[in-house]
DNA sequence: AAGGTATGTCATAGA
DNA sequence: TTTCTATGACATACC
């Protein structure tokens, strides 16, 4: 990944919550009339507010306030307006979150209407009048199919037995039609009762502990590599970190949830559409969720921002996801913005490429932007549990699903249904034969939501997928393969379903000593898995067979991100090196200037001692003294030596001169040229000099080598 | 043919 | 204890 797209993303993320922050910061001023310039009257009361946020959100109060009729900006809004309507209004305004309650929504609908608000969907509105007024009522008249009774053995067993809790996928649909829906707000997802389960006591525990698992030091990162993140605290720790901190803010994973309502969060622009197992019609807190970091991940993802509908305990939550292009998509997501980040990812990038995958892994998304780069255990086992939810009944044979052709009731509907069940999940292929049977055929794990991280255009182009047919003679075996698969994002069973090596020879070999197929095997949960096995009385051989499959399907797809983890970490420490290089080059570079700032301050300061002992007149034996008690480093000591050394350098130079002096040829006087007693005049003019500069230390030693050299160079010439 | 790369599998440690 | 995941090591296929 380049670090270009890292820190994008984590710009991205930063201006959301930034977002978020001034959001918050509005509301809490408007609470306090702070900077508020507007004064909005409904029925007799008055409220206090931001004209710069009610025009950005209503176009009733953008053309009230661009062309203000009162100069105090008093807006009196219309008698159909109530304060009952318009204050969730407004405080959506500034929170983005909704509080619909079952009292109220008539009344916010007609206000939102009235007042033009943006991003609220009428089609939210509609669900949840079905779901106040009507659902209840239809879902206990409409019978439990066979399938939806075996779609989950474990949790029906002890599911209540009030059926009104188990709204699964027919049902809804069947609700959808009968409410004329959007088509946007079709399909849905089963969603087992997970808390209700007690064979799986570990899993509402483990769905419950979302701090735990997202803390991104306790992350599912390998501890050999988390030392390196320690130790270079890579950036991708801090994107890691950086999401963690994300769920601080608002997003798809916070529940807010209490005992006396339920919530229901929903992403900002994105239609509700969800069912749940435990939603209390009663009273639902609708929160819109416009994090934009949610939106990046989702969009990155292919998805619009997930959202969680009503639920009293995270353990039966229901993630979904819209997305324009085919209307409302249901997905089931447990982690909050990471979707491309987790490991089900990996499985729908290997379909691409694995390489791709690897390399592509970081800036994956802005996933990366909230990059966990490993979803947690916890959160793969509730997306493959609650996946399996919305595709068993679909492809497993245990819990297939025929009858659903009783929730069609004609073939008009189901032509309908089957038409428009293409557009709005295009990952399924939905047929209906001749005598009226709908058969769920092979998910296209790419444009499967569940599994896949496509961008936008990716699935907006998905419109012409083509959907691989299931092996008829035993749909409830193949669908599940590709179903699974794509839930559980096993990357193997991609790139399987694509090289036409689903499965190894040893698995095939095994296969076929089994009552059903390796596919199953790899794509249940755990719990289903063991189920599974209960279920059948299989001989040791078998379980083995089994289980070894197992293994080496969950070890394969481990391989897979492990090296995935390990690429990203070579490329976090190359960037680490190139970083250092770069801050090596750097400092030698200020090294250099400081040395040679230095080096003129030092001959700065040896010319100041040069003119302080001149004009001190110093002798030689007092700027000895002076040089004994001043360090080294002063010039002081320094024109000492100096001096010591040139005056040696300088009876080596009288030494040659006599030397040469000795060997010059007899002129035509007869004698040697100034030759005084043997003394050269050089040599005596060296005496001199040397006299003269011991004892007039003034004169410089530069100025002596000078004066020597010149008298040399004039001696010769002469 | 040799070397590099990608991937699957096994063994093992740790949760 | 069982199951799962991560990862090193090895084998194999492919380029």
């Amino acid at each position: 990944m380049s670090y270009n797209e890292k820190n994008d993303a984590a710009f991205a993320y930063e201006s959301s919550v930034h977002s978020s922050n001034v959001l918050h910061r509005l509301s809490s001023q408007r609470d306090q009339g702070v900077l508020c310039d507007v004064t909005i009257v409904v029925e007799d009361q008055r409220f206090l507010a931001h004209r710069t946020v009610l025009a950005a959100c209503s176009d009733f109060f953008l053309s009230r306030l661009v062309h203000p009729c009162d100069a105090d900006f008093i807006i009196t809004l219309p008698e159909e307006v109530t304060v009952k309507g318009f204050v969730p209004l407004l405080q959506f305004a500034y929170t983005s979150k909704l509080l619909v309650n079952k009292d109220n929504l008539l009344e916010i609908q007609e206000c939102a209407k009235i007042l033009d608000v943006h991003d609220i969907e009428e089609a939210c509105f509609e669900f949840l009048k079905l779901k106040y007024l009507d659902v209840k009522a239809d879902l206990q008249e409409c019978p439990r199919k066979k399938c939806c009774k075996s779609f989950c053995p474990k949790a029906n067993a002890q599911r209540q037995p009030d059926s009104s809790t188990d709204i699964e996928i027919n049902e809804v649909e069947e609700l959808w039609r009968a409410a004329e829906l959007p088509s946007k707000i079709k399909c849905a997802v089963e969603i087992e009762n997970i808390s209700t389960v007690s064979e799986s006591p570990k899993k509402p525990c483990e769905t419950s502990c979302f701090g735990r698992e997202n803390d991104p030091d306790s992350s599912a990162l390998c501890p050999k590599y988390r030392k390196f993140q320690k130790a270079f605290k890579s950036d991708r720790v801090r994107s890691i970190s950086t999401c963690s901190s994300n769920q601080d803010t608002p997003s798809p994973l916070s529940v807010q949830s209490s005992d006396a309502s339920e919530n229901v969060i929903l992403p900002q622009s994105q239609p509700l559409e969800m069912e749940s197992n435990d939603v209390n019609p009663q009273d639902i807190n609708v929160t819109y969720l416009n994090q934009p970091c949610d939106e990046k991940t989702n969009s990155k993802a292919g998805f619009p921002p997930c959202f969680l509908l009503g639920q009293e305990d995270l353990n039966s939550a229901s993630f979904q996801c819209s997305y324009p292009p085919y209307g409302n998509l249901n997905y089931n997501e447990v982690h909050d913005p990471t979707i491309d980040a987790l490991p089900e990812k990996s499985g729908s990038e290997q379909h691409v490429s694995p390489r791709a995958d690897l390399s592509n892994s970081k800036q994956g998304t802005g996933s990366d932007l909230c990059i966990p780069e490993e979803r947690s255990n916890v959160e793969r086992e509730v997306a493959e549990h609650l996946a399996k939810g919305f595709w068993s009944d679909i492809y497993n044979g245990e819990f297939q699903c025929q009858p659903e052709i009783e929730m069609v009731p004609n073939k008009e509907s189901r032509e309908e249904i089957s038409g428009e069940k293409r557009q709005e999940c295009p990952w399924l292929n939905i047929t209906i034969s001749e005598g009226g049977e709908r058969t769920f055929t092979t998910l296209n794990s790419v444009s499967c939501p569940f599994i896949n991280t496509l961008s936008s255009e990716d699935c907006a182009s998905n419109s012409q997928l083509v959907l691989e047919e299931c092996v008829q003679e035993k749909p409830q075996d193949t669908c599940p393969y590709a179903c699974s698969n794509s839930l559980e994002g096993d990357s193997e069973t991609d790139s399987e379903d694509d090289s036409g090596e689903s499965c190894s020879a040893k698995e095939l070999e095994c296969e076929e000593k089994l009552p059903f197929k390796a596919q199953k095997i790899i794509s249940l949960s755990r719990y289903d898995f063991q189920a599974l096995i209960k279920r059948h009385s299989l001989t040791a051989e078998q379980l083995d067979c089994i289980h070894d499959i197992r293994r080496r399907s969950k070890n394969r797809v481990a391989a897979q991100r492990c090296r995935k983890r390990k690429l990203d970490c070579i490329q976090d420490l190359e960037f680490e090196i190139r970083k250092l290089q770069n801050e090596k080059v750097h400092l030698l570079k200020e090294r250099d200037q400081i040395l040679t700032t230095l080096g003129e301050t030092k001959q700065n300061l040896t010319g100041l001692c040069q003119q302080v002992c001149g004009e001190a007149a110093l002798s030689r034996e007092q700027m000895q003294i002076l040089s004994k008690y001043s360090s080294t480093e002063c010039p002081f000591s320094f024109l000492i030596m100096e001096k010591d050394k040139m005056l040696l350098q300088c009876d080596s130079m009288l030494q040659a001169c006599h030397e040469f002096a000795e060997g010059l040829p007899t002129m035509e006087t007869g004698r040697k040229p100034d030759v005084c007693n043997g003394v050269l005049p050089v040599q005596t003019a060296a005496t001199e000099s040397i006299a003269s500069a011991s004892n007039n230390s003034q004169t410089g030693i530069t100025d002596f080598c000078k004066q020597m050299t010149d008298k040399c160079t004039t001696d010769e010439q002469t």
